[in-house]
DNA sequence: CTTATTTGACCTCA
DNA sequence: TGAGGTCAAATAAG
């Protein structure tokens, strides 16, 4: 339950970085649907496990069925209106290695690596310190074991752009939480390189672990490699199944977020199996996806009218003026701060007294 | 109190 | 042998 209570209140919490940054990112909308597919996939990773503790699957489905588009209400199943996924310097985008390994879809978000980037390069605090600590009363340093490099097996180096709004010196988040490690200095290289590993590695003996350096000729584009699956519980989902991974609109989107539309943790037989025969959980959140465009339009339009007034501008812009996605959007969009104190206690209150 | 970050030291491998 | 990857103590932050 601990779970789900995160998973939740990280929705909330960015839902609320999301409507604090609508007045300056309102111009991007690629980073805008990169900040939904967040918080639509904090929503999944719950509702996953809400399942495991016995939730039917069809009540728990429903939030995401909710977004389900009405095919043949609109126009979004036309290549040329899904996200307008802006044309990023492709170049920045393009992917370097190509072998039978996918990373995550979100790599636009921010909120996993928590409060990493601005430390990384200001160069902060308890190394100094404890190196003078340290100075004076050196430890006798104990022969360690288990400092194994081999599994070099899979592997995936992306290009990803820095933040364009905010602080853009935080490296970039792929929509799952990483846990520093280490820092190095490479040879050749202005920029250190940071090391990642999953904050699920404890838990779950999650292997997934990344490294992040900055080019040295654009300090803007960030070099990950993903090294290792997630094995973790919220890793396991299946992020997302952007509009064109299995067919239509594969010139519109930038390379980054087409050709990475999964989750780490799937095998390359598994994303077969996860584009074809589209799970209901991928089909929700595939399906989630194309709502966003209209959305956009709505929020858009909100912006003029007040971005209070956002959710249900969105419920009155959309088509389906009953789109029960709404309720839930309302539900967070209306939450207030992303602190989640109250509204959460609003969700939950009767889950909790059931004691999962 | 718990969790995350920093960073020097240590380990592995080319 | 040295570059790169990892560990873990000290420290910061919430």
């Amino acid at each position: 339950m601990e779970e789900v209570r995160s998973q939740i209140g990280e929705a909330f919490r960015l839902a609320g970085e999301l409507m604090d940054e609508l007045p300056t990112a309102q111009n991007d909308p690629a980073y805008l649907a990169a900040r939904c597919h967040g918080v639509v996939h904090a929503y999944t990773t719950a509702i996953r496990i809400l399942q495991r503790y016995g939730a039917p699957q069809q009540l728990a489905g429903e939030p995401l069925d909710l977004l389900r588009l009405r095919s043949g209400s609109g126009t979004e199943e036309s290549g040329a209106s899904q996200f307008p996924v802006e044309p990023t310097t492709p170049a920045h985008l393009r992917r370097l290695q190509v072998e039978p390994f996918h990373v995550p879809a979100d790599v636009f978000g921010r909120h996993a690596v928590r409060a990493a980037g601005a430390a990384d390069f200001a160069g902060a605090s308890g190394g100094l310190l404890r190196r003078l600590a340290s100075s004076r009363s050196p430890s006798p340093v104990q022969p360690r074991q288990g400092r194994r490099r081999r599994e070099s097996g899979q592997r995936q180096t992306v290009m990803v752009p820095a933040q364009r709004t905010g602080n853009t010196e935080l490296p970039p988040d792929d929509g799952y939480t990483w846990r520093k490690y280490g820092q190095k200095d490479i040879l050749g290289s202005r920029y250190p390189r940071s090391y990642y590993r999953c904050t699920h590695k404890n838990y779950y003996g999650c292997d997934a672990k990344k490294k992040v350096q900055r080019l040295d000729d654009d300090p803007f584009t960030y070099e990950v490699t993903y090294c290792g699956n997630h094995s973790c519980l919220t890793s396991t989902t299946p992020l997302f199944t952007l509009p064109d991974a299995s067919a239509t609109t594969a010139t519109t989107n930038s390379p980054t977020t087409v050709a990475t539309g999964s989750a780490l943790a799937l095998a390359p037989e598994d994303l077969l199996d996860h584009a074809q025969s589209a799970t209901a959980l991928s089909t929700s959140i595939h399906l989630g996806m194309s709502w966003m465009p209209a959305s956009f339009q709505s929020i858009q339009a909100a912006m003029g009218a007040g971005v209070g007034s956002m959710p249900m501008d969105v419920s009155t812009a959309g088509k389906d003026t009953d789109y029960p996605a709404l309720d839930l959007a309302d539900v967070m969009f209306n939450s207030g701060s992303c602190s989640g104190g109250s509204s959460m206690e609003g969700l939950f209150s009767s889950h909790d007294r059931r004691d999962f």
